[in-house]
DNA sequence: GCCATCTATGCACACGTTTGGTAAGCGACC
DNA sequence: GGTCGCTTACCAAACGTGTGCATAGATGGC
């Protein structure tokens, strides 16, 4: 084993008087070399076991084929499935991808888009819920080529665009399913840790409860001690506030969750109260997300549906054009209602 | 804006009559430039908001610092974990990570090698648990500093080690926990996926019931179909084989599972039978990994807990210690028994 | 036979950074 | 005053690759 790794000089010296730039015209299948030589050489880089430099190749200008990805927490496995899907578009195109796990401060922001910043990566996938203003008119200001996922942004710029789930709409569906069933007493349980999505499920709860004329204020409660975005802290959350919504004030006799985590917390703390609570007999819970898990809780989540794979698709083809420079819609993706059996008629 | 990016060369016409030169060691605080100038470029640099490119740095040889998670499925809630842990340690020393994803086939895994090699990373951390012969050889061959993460190795090379839970032993605990609470027809479930841990599990649950004199080749059953190794698909094994062992001729009385997906699996498959099963009064059920849903099933399951964040930070301090030429020593982890509440003695 | 045309190949530079060698300025000592 | 030591700053080379331009050789047309 030489020192070093194989270079194109490497090749060419020894494929005899050649020089370097015929062997790169060579690899890259330039019509000014011939066939045979063509051939040959590229068979003896293949022994050689020659591996271009990509940091060479990205400094000379040529596009880097790296991206960005920036997510908030790996434990979400929201953002594992999305992943899924952003993999398989990257994949093909031999694309890279360079991870960067946002840690919930805003100085971390701002670093992560300084080290992606160094390594000169070509676009940015961000799922950062939390994108503080700073960090918005950062990206703006480096003009990388960036698509937020799970963000809405109103200024349509060139280099800047996103793809989101219509949370809104998610939670409006939510509340009128249980509607239908008959429920009026629906209450929502939202988390601190990610205030936007977080929010935006609360105004569709919100608009949908007032449309019905059922609104309470106390119906409302923004599970506070959580910092970190986990799927263990969610579960967490779930589980410390149901008593919250059972309380003879508040009374309330279905819940709608921030996500399936906090539903399942909440499953689990009906399972465990000294009274077993009956789901969902006693208590009707909706979810958000349609985590792989949903389906097997007991009893099987109802829960909006996001296409979180699809979205990474999407996501992932968005940047691919940005890249390319060709014209790119913002998307607003609707969520799909999935009714399975922790909700029932009321009482 | 600027077409291109901020330059030493930038900075220093931006600051007079000096040369990229000084400027290169200002920044990198080189005691050959004064305190007053340094401090004065620096400030200019950070106002033209300058960062230094990475591709042209590792170029140049200095110490790429970055280095190339391979991991087999995103979706799977262990690496989700792992992740959080290798994360931790490489953050704040400064490295970037370039995810790959293998795609379980060969030829895949080969590529992904290559695409590393392209970007130079300095170091490989793997957790690709189909590890084939040609996959290993090629990884000593190119001579990168590589982590196994999961998988064991005969031959102690310098620059490949390896960190894995003690896969037998964790069985072991399994199958020794049930014996002890009366249950002698206990069965093992386990997947074709990963055949590595899968196997070893399966080792560990021979050793035990054979030692206990209760052994019976009709007691395991490796699931076939499962192609990809994800959550989903492993829930579905756990759907798919319940009868199997509850089938007269194989009459278990409990199932210690591959993983908690599939034992998630089994439990729904228990409440959806048209004769519905009892976990754990008609059936005991084990699980294996203690992801974080496990304590919030019903019932909450009893597993094997690896711990998995503390694995991944391991991994990460092995693999820096590796690029610093240190000596390392390979690691078997012990896993833990958590008891909670789907076993209990056979009726 | 000479020039135009075409093909195959090599030279040289650029990308941005780091670093060894070196030059200039200045004070001090012999 | 020359030499040495010290500080400060710059020149130039190197890392590996891609490409415009030039060049050498070959071929064909006149």
């Amino acid at each position: 084993m030489g020192k070093h790794e194989v270079t194109l000089r490497d090749i060419a010296k020894a494929a005899g008087g050649i020089s370097y730039t015929t062997v790169s015209r060579a690899l890259r299948d330039s019509p000014l070399i011939s066939q045979e030589k063509r051939q040959a050489i590229q068979k003896l880089a293949a022994e050689l076991g020659y591996a271009p430099n990509a940091l060479a190749q990205g400094l000379r200008g040529v596009r880097s084929n790296t991206i960005g990805l920036v997510t908030p927490a790996l434990g979400d496995p929201f953002f594992a499935e999305l992943t899924v899907g952003i993999q398989e578009v990257a994949q093909p195109q031999g694309i890279s991808i360079l991870l960067a796990v946002s840690t919930n401060t805003a100085e971390g922001e701002l670093e992560i888009i300084e080290r992606l910043r160094r390594h000169r990566v070509a676009g940015i996938l961000t799922g950062a819920s939390r994108i503080t203003e700073q960090y918005k008119d950062r990206l703006l200001q480096i003009n990388i080529p960036t698509v937020l996922i799970n963000a809405q942004l109103k200024p349509h710029d060139r280099s800047l665009c996103w793809i989101a789930n219509n949370d809104p709409n998610g939670a409006e569906q939510a509340v009128n399913h249980l509607l239908e069933l008959g429920h009026t007493a629906i209450g929502y349980l939202g988390v601190k840790s990610r205030p936007k999505s977080s929010g935006q499920r609360l105004e569709g709860y919100q608009a949908a409860m007032i449309a019905a004329g059922v609104y309470r204020e106390n119906l409302v409660k923004i599970a506070e001690k959580t910092s970190e975005a986990s799927s263990k802290e969610d579960l967490g959350v779930g589980e410390a506030y149901l008593d919250y919504f059972l309380d003879r004030k508040v009374g309330a006799t279905a819940i709608v969750a921030y996500n399936d985590s906090v539903a399942l917390g909440l499953l689990h703390a009906c399972r465990n109260r000294k009274k077993k609570i009956q789901v969902p007999e006693e208590l009707s819970i909706v979810g958000y997300d349609d985590i792989v898990l949903a389906a097997y809780a007991a009893p099987p989540l109802t829960t909006i549906s996001q296409r979180k794979k699809l979205i990474g698709t999407l996501a992932m083809q968005m940047l691919l054009k940005l890249l390319n420079d060709e014209p790119v819609e913002d998307r607003l993706e609707l969520p799909d209602l999935v009714v399975r059996e922790s909700t029932a008629p009321p009482r």
